[in-house]
DNA sequence: TAAAAACACGTAGTTTGACTTCGTGGTATA
DNA sequence: TATACCACGAAGTCAAACTACGTGTTTTTA
């Protein structure tokens, strides 16, 4: 549950940057699948690639679990 | 760096809910061990453990990387 | 001040899952 | 129709998340 909200937030933070998935999985080290990955939710991070995600989207680390409402 | 803020967080929480390394490994289903190297930043939780952690100190996912002042 | 409780820390082990590569196919857009 | 972007499956590797055991030190409390 906890990733899949992770994942649409960092989903959603890549989009406000304009970063394409290659992007930033460029920046961060990652694969692209990855990426995918995790912001489907079928994987999480680590506490290592959470801050390395923070960083490169240029949040902090708390901002990644702050999400948003659900509907409206 | 972040795991050992991450570490001392928890430690600061758990105690400050006056609970010991025990009895928070109790609700978690954790070692005591596991309990002790998370707060001493040689281990981090995964993001599950990072939810359970969380709930068990009565606190936002997010609450767990919001960092004090280093010196005062 | 002694005993008990709480914790640090070393070693060593198991198992999960974080992360990879390769490959296909779908959708949007220019 | 070409290409950029992304979802998704399968399958593998390896670090690290997590465990148990044992000893010793600090802290608390009676």
């Amino acid at each position: 549950m906890l990733q899949k909200k992770l994942g649409r937030r960092i989903a959603d933070l890549r989009r406000s940057k304009k970063l394409t998935q290659e992007q930033l999985a460029e920046k961060l080290g990652y694969s692209v699948e990855f990426i995918s990955l995790v912001e489907r939710g079928v994987n999480a991070p680590s506490v290592a690639g959470l801050e390395k995600f923070a960083k490169a989207l240029k949040v902090e680390v708390g901002d990644l679990f702050v999400f948003e409402e659900k509907k409206r």
